[in-house]
DNA sequence: AACCTTTTTTGATGTATATCAAAAAATAAG
DNA sequence: CTTATTTTTTGATATACATCAAAAAAGGTT
């Protein structure tokens, strides 16, 4: 079977080899092209991914509108909305495509009867959610809570140093919580 | 046993009484006073704390030696860093109480020993993550970034009627990330 | 290459909230 | 009850960033 979600998988967390097996059958390889709404605001996410190249953002359009951007995710990271998911409720946010992406999907149910199966995977999805949710969301409130606008920036740089080829300004700008207008200006050094 | 957190455990997640057993003998009963320190920023989190009764700030130390809240637990409420207590490196934020408290503690060794030993423990833990972390954190995220001073004071008050009664307007600013001054302002009536 | 569309930049002005200073009110201590 | 200390409020001014409008630059398409 593919390597790139057995690699992605074991990363996490070793699992036994039948157990790997039962897991792998679970996710299907799925490629979307850019622009293709993965989620959308107010239907409930069924699905959780693992992207393994591509680039996706989360946003939700405001009573304005307006789409206000809430996360970015580029090549290998999981996908989902995390709220939605876990409570099976409506999400409350969108989830598209920003390059042509290549994704494994695991069903919500599948992953629940896995988790009930398999004492081991369980273990897995222990490490997955306190690596990949709460370590990343915990340092995205310190950003939004201590950070001024160009700070924001450079860190987002720092951790993305390709962003701007791949990312217009006006969705960084979004996920930033500024506007277009003062992102350019930041990226001017006029600030 | 007592039955606070024996409550607790089984309003996340039902346990087989064996196994509840086995984790109750983990957990330490303990009473703190007002303004013991839980967790100091620079010190690994070991502990993950169950408070049944009592309030905790989250905060950290800036630069120039300002405390800035992060986060405020009042009442029932799961007590750790998580990022520190998840990777047991070192935390960059304190934990301390603003009310005498009652604990219910386990050390991380034990959590993880416990999560080895019982399939049912796990999918315990896994319910408590995504419901006392996940949700909680993406939440505060949506009001840093999309509510202002205003919002985000009412919204606080929405969740917590009385905090004004047991939380200083200090603390609650430096939450809100604005300054005391400005709480006041908008308590007044004056935005 | 010339045209159209989208993205980025620049300029002028407005607003939410910060900062600094000090008064008033509430709470604690003698 | 009186004094000291902490917390909250008020006032004047400053600042980071938003908004609105328009020009410039970059990409795509025929």
């Amino acid at each position: 079977m593919d390597t790139k979600i057995t690699n992605f998988i074991q990363s996490i967390y070793m699992l036994p080899n039948d157990i790997l097996e039962d897991v792998l059958g679970h996710f299907k390889y799925l490629e979307f092209p850019k622009n293709h709404l993965l989620l959308q605001q107010g239907k409930t996410c069924k699905h959780l991914w693992v992207m393994t190249k591509g680039a996706v953002k989360y946003f939700y359009t405001n009573e304005e509108g307006k789409e206000m951007n809430t996360w970015f995710s580029l090549d290998t990271q999981v996908i989902a909305d995390t709220t939605s998911f876990v409570s099976q409720e409506p999400s409350e946010e969108n989830i598209q495509l920003l390059e042509d992406s290549e994704m494994y999907s695991i069903e919500y149910s599948a992953l629940q009867s896995l988790l009930q199966k398999h004492h081991s995977f369980a273990l897995w999805y222990i490490k997955l959610i306190e690596q990949h949710y709460v370590a990343q969301i915990e340092d995205r409130i310190a950003d939004l809570q201590f950070l001024n606008a160009k700070q924001r920036y450079q860190k987002l740089l720092n951790l993305y140093p390709e962003i701007t080829n791949r990312i217009s300004l006006g969705n960084i700008s979004s996920y930033l919580n500024i506007t277009q207008e003062t992102l350019s200006r930041i990226r001017a050094g006029k600030f």
